[in-house]
DNA sequence: GACCAGGCACATC
DNA sequence: GATGTGCATGGT
């Protein structure tokens, strides 16, 4: 049973590294900013420049709505990708204000499709980006799909090749109870283990799901 | 210096 | 529909 193939590596993982605690108390609206910096992006460079945003008293809705786009890049540019993510944050509040007053409590009642497709609209949300907003956010029980996660079953094969993002998405959510709390730990316990042992580049020794079965060989 | 990071939109075939 | 490319700082 795959459900409990997916508990035993999740334990494997919570074992090796703990409970890895994503977005504690951040608030909705900084865990919203983050998901956005964080595209293709070290956590480390993010942290950089939400401490920024912080410093300059600007980490807040109505600040980011009415500051001017350049200042905004300038004060993000530790997260790569300055200008591009300067507008997506604009892209998000523009969408945000234009919409729902920019309230984001305004969000939260929303059932979790709607809110996933009306995320989706907006140019610079992605499907991982919505997911960690309705998960990390939202507390929605969505699993968030990144490059670790698929890099990790693939290899493993638990999940053929050329599965696509909403395939491996099904994979988690049709084989685990809908748990804010597990999905919120198993994801942020995946990239932990990607980080250190599924680089592009397999470093496979060390890691604590070697002993599992690697199906594939082939690069991902 | 090479490689990588908690993606996404857009162009082109 | 698949594949390629630009975006960019900062750590290892």
């Amino acid at each position: 049973m795959l459900t409990n193939k997916l508990m035993q590596i999740h334990d494997l993982l919570l074992a090796a590294y703990g409970a890895q605690g994503w977005w504690p108390g951040s608030g909705c609206f900084e865990t919203v900013v983050g998901a956005i910096l964080t595209q293709n992006t070290n956590w480390a460079n993010v942290e950089k420049a939400i401490n920024k945003l912080k410093s300059a008293n600007a980490l807040d809705a109505d600040k980011l709505y009415n500051m001017d786009q350049d200042t905004l890049a300038q004060l993000i540019r530790s997260a790569g990708y300055y200008n591009i993510k300067a507008g997506r944050l604009k892209n998000f509040l523009n969408w945000l204000y234009e919409n729902y007053d920019g309230k984001l409590e305004a969000l939260a009642n929303m059932s979790v499709y709607s809110l996933r497709e009306e995320l989706l609209s907006v140019k610079g949300i992605g499907r991982e980006t919505a997911d960690s907003i309705l998960l990390y956010a939202f507390d929605k029980p969505v699993f968030v799909i990144d490059t670790y996660t698929a890099r990790v079953f693939i290899r493993h094969g638990l999940i053929e090749q050329e599965a696509d993002y909403e395939q491996l998405r099904d994979l988690f959510e049709s084989n685990l109870p809908a748990d804010t709390k597990l999905y919120n730990e198993f994801h942020a316990l995946i990239v932990q283990a990607g980080k250190k042992h599924c680089k592009p580049k397999p470093k496979c020794h060390g890691c604590p799901l070697e002993s599992l079965p690697h199906e594939t060989q082939q690069d991902y």
